[in-house]
RNA sequence: AGUCUAUUCGUCUAGAGGUUAGGACAAUAGAUUUUCGAUCUAUAAACAGCGGUUCGAAUCCGCUAUAGACUACCA
């Protein structure tokens, strides 16, 4: 009891006053009460992402709350204007926040949602658990627990403060402590673990049911400077926070033992765990975690960037998490992925490989089903922020731009070519004369002198106005005309009777019009382009 | 070194004792089309290994192997 004072002699309160101050929330039965607890390293990845759609989507489907706390509690690591990336991340990817911190201070009646702003609250805890004699300061220094380590690695044993190497900071008399503080000796506060042979049983949402040792480290509750770890901030706020369910990286696994013995010693409920897949990568032959320095696809900036969007982001992450995602697509293959009953019980315990090739076709997929307007307006506000040269354009344009992206889409099967708006940009740029530039070159069989002969008939009988089937067929005479073969089938069998096939008639002039071989249908480009356009690009053929 | 966790086609996975082990992406082949990275059809492709329980095992139990996590005053 006195040690407690003499540890913490500001603190006044008491754990019941902290009940008081955050109750019980009122919310309907079953609802689900999920957060994040990003740390603020300036570096977002997609496993925040992966956590936070999985707490967002279970927080929303059940009308409970969704809240973002940002996990602060290691000052070295922080990176000046952190909280705001990791804010801005999840807002492009639509993740929403019911509480939590915001750019400016803090939305709701749990905070503060930085733990470092929570210090208070902490100690309020930490003194009861002295009080209890659960906890004692100790005044290893890091140099001296990092001996200790060492000397464990050497002979072999289980690293770590416990048993006789916490025998002395644990059995410091009072006075000792008393004299050591006034010298200004610096301590953390440690967690007395029990040694025994219990074992303790969790049953976690994602693997089951899982049994391990209990703990017995003197793990350390607070740190040096007051601010607690993560295993005792943890269990304070998921608590205080009225969480119901915490959804984490699976590397917290082991750390179970020490945040359920916590949960018990306050006599609370602990919250239902999910511990997810680690992503992870093919790196040769075999698989590994991504990780930061050689996957550029794990920043979540780097799916900003390449102008993925947003909806390929969520399906992609969804069909690895629910597996019967693709096939609710498919059955449903319009309506909004937040409709999709996500479930946690279909969650898969293994590590998921990161599989690009597969995000590819999801983006296609979802593209593909957008309106004309629809990825206009995303394409758009991606150049926004990404390539101000193509929105210009793009504003500039509006309405030729509407038309080109209108090309194929709608009908049951609609193209799909347009991948990323990065891509999608490139796929466009003929549209336009500032970025149109000849990229494939003409057919073998069509020389100088053919093209220009090609290029002069066809627009003298050219009429923008033909509908798709008059174009056709006048193009077909021409093919005639010039000796090329008219079906691509007939120049198959004899190609010594053609100069060519109409193959290589229409592929020249895809070349003209688009500066490649690959683009869509010509009638189509030619209506986008507009009669001025096309005509331009057609003169400079004809010598 | 200890403690956990995981392991089904190349990849994501379905599978809760009896299935020709299913689907999707990628791959390959063919077809179609005025081009195509579009479309269609087809093919190939897997239960990590070894024991055990059982009439019967991808499924239950052991052991081994491999991969990963944790054992920080980092989260």
């Amino acid at each position: 009891m006195e040690l407690a004072n003499i540890l913490f002699p500001k603190v006044t309160l008491t754990m019941n006053d902290m009940e008081e101050r955050y109750p019980k929330r009122n919310l309907p039965q079953g609802a689900f009460v999920t957060r994040i607890g990003p740390s603020p390293t300036g570096f977002v990845h997609l496993g925040n992402l992966y956590n936070a759609i999985i707490a967002e989507r279970l927080a929303h489907q059940t009308g409970g709350v969704f809240y973002l706390r940002i996990e602060d509690t290691d000052s070295k690591r922080e990176v000046e204007g952190a909280v705001s990336t990791i804010i801005d991340a999840m807002a492009y990817f639509d993740v929403n926040f019911d509480e939590g911190a915001v750019s400016d201070g803090d939305n709701g009646n749990y905070g503060p949602y930085r733990q470092r702003q929570r210090a208070e609250i902490y100690h309020v805890f930490a003194k009861w658990l002295v009080e209890q004699g659960k906890a004692y300061p100790c005044f290893l220094t890091e140099d001296e627990v990092q001996k200790i380590r060492d000397e464990q690695f050497e002979n072999k044993e289980n690293p770590g403060i416990y048993g006789k190497y916490a025998l002395k900071n644990r059995s410091l008399t009072l006075d000792e402590v008393k004299i050591k503080i006034s010298n200004g000796e610096k301590w953390v506060l440690r967690y007395k673990g029990e040694e025994n042979n219990d074992r303790i049983v969790v049953d976690d949402a994602i693997h089951g049911k899982l049994e391990m040792p209990r703990n017995y480290q003197d793990f350390v509750i607070l740190k040096s400077d007051g601010i607690p770890t993560y295993h005792f901030a943890h269990v304070i706020d998921d608590h205080l926070m009225r969480s119901t369910h915490v959804i984490r990286g699976e590397e917290w696994i082991s750390s179970l033992p020490i945040h359920i013995e916590l949960f018990k010693d306050f006599g609370w409920e602990h919250p239902i765990y999910a511990h997810t897949a680690t992503l992870m990568k093919m790196d040769g032959a075999s698989k590994r975690k991504l990780s930061k320095r050689h996957d550029p696809e794990l920043a979540l900036s780097y799916y900003q960037e390449e102008g993925i969007s947003k909806e390929a982001v969520w399906e992609f992450l969804l069909t690895l998490l629910n597996s019967n995602f693709e096939d609710w697509r498919v059955e449903n293959p319009k309506t909004s992925y937040k409709e999709f009953p996500f479930s946690i019980d279909k969650m898969s315990s293994s590590g998921a490989l990161f599989n690009l090739d597969k995000l590819r076709d999801i983006s296609k997929n979802v593209i593909s089903v957008m309106s004309a307007n629809e990825v206009y307006e995303k394409l758009l506000s991606w150049c926004k922020r990404y390539d101000e040269k193509y929105f210009v354009l793009l504003t500039k344009y509006k309405e030729r731009m509407i038309k080109a992206l209108n090309i194929g889409r709608g009908g049951e099967k609609p193209r799909r070519d347009l991948e990323t708006w990065k891509q999608a940009l490139e796929f466009l740029s003929f549209y336009f004369d500032e970025t149109f530039k000849i990229e494939d070159e003409m057919p073998l069989e069509c020389d100088k002198e053919l093209q220009n002969n090609f290029f002069k008939s066809y627009l003298e009988t050219f009429n923008f106005d033909d509908d798709a089937i008059t174009w056709f067929e006048k193009v077909k005479e021409l093919t005639r005309k010039l000796g090329f073969a008219e079906k691509p089938k007939d120049y198959k069998k004899n190609p010594e009777n053609f100069k060519g096939s109409i193959v290589h008639i229409t592929n020249m002039l895809r070349i003209a019009l688009t500066g490649r071989v690959n683009a869509p249908d010509i009638w189509e480009v030619t209506h986008a382009l507009g009669e001025e356009m096309t005509k331009e690009r057609l003169k400079k053929w004809c010598e």
